[in-house]
DNA sequence: TAAAGTAGGTACTTAAAAGTAACTGGTATG
DNA sequence: CATACCAGTTACTTTTAAGTACCTACTTTA
């Protein structure tokens, strides 16, 4: 890219909502928030629907980003176990803001739609 | 797509990632928070790189999704200004720590890398 | 001895997003 | 009478991301 647009790659925030966007990420965070250290099999699995190329991707960006910390451990066959890092810890104070907000616009919208068709 | 898989379309928190992702949005939403109330071009000029086509799009997802208050005025030319509406406000607690925490990571990485390689 | 499980990697295809350029109607300006 | 401004829209191209399928090396199990 010959000119950096501003705000776009200059922005810390964008920065960090790019890491978490994108389809399972997520998804993944809160298993591994809630179900505790998981293995790629088993992540695979809960996951379900995920491809190992996708799911390596996600789990490879969350660990250059320091949010998820990998474990490898060459046994044979090798045990990796991913679990959350702090910065990942970190995160989860405005993940569940988030999620409030998310669940009362969307109940919000529900009884507003509601309350429109019915009159 | 036949399968709607698990934890991606369902997830509210992902729908409003998604709203907040991509490039230019936050910074639209920055600039709507920090400057008030905005017209079209204007906006366009102060955010700079963005094509009137996506600055559109972008605008349309946020006014659809009720976080940016629309006003047309058909004078001519007519006048369209785009403010921050309830719920884009109330994004902002919630936009500010994340990008507390995003200038922190940048920080320590940055003082890290320092310091690694200065030993 | 063939299959299955471990944790991925590689090559290829496809679909979605982003960017580019030209166009709209109406008026004021040069 | 051609140009520019306002706030977009439309058609087209390019780039990026996601998905699919198959491959690795090694061991255990049937």
């Amino acid at each position: 890219m010959a000119s950096p647009a501003p705000g776009r790659n200059e922005c810390p925030i964008d920065a960090v909502l790019r890491l978490l966007m994108g389809p399972w990420t997520t998804y993944i965070l809160y298993i591994l928030r809630t179900q505790g250290p998981r293995r790629f099999g088993e992540l695979k699995r809960e996951v379900g629907g995920i491809s190992a190329k996708v799911l390596t991707e996600r789990l490879r960006m969350l660990e250059d980003a320091r949010l998820v910390h990998r474990d490898y451990q060459a046994t044979i066959p090798p045990q990796v176990t991913y679990s959350l890092a702090p910065r990942g810890a970190e995160l989860n104070p405005m993940l569940d803001t988030l999620r409030d907000i998310a669940l009362r616009w969307q109940k919000e919208d529900e009884q507003g739609s509601a309350k429109a068709a019915a009159e």
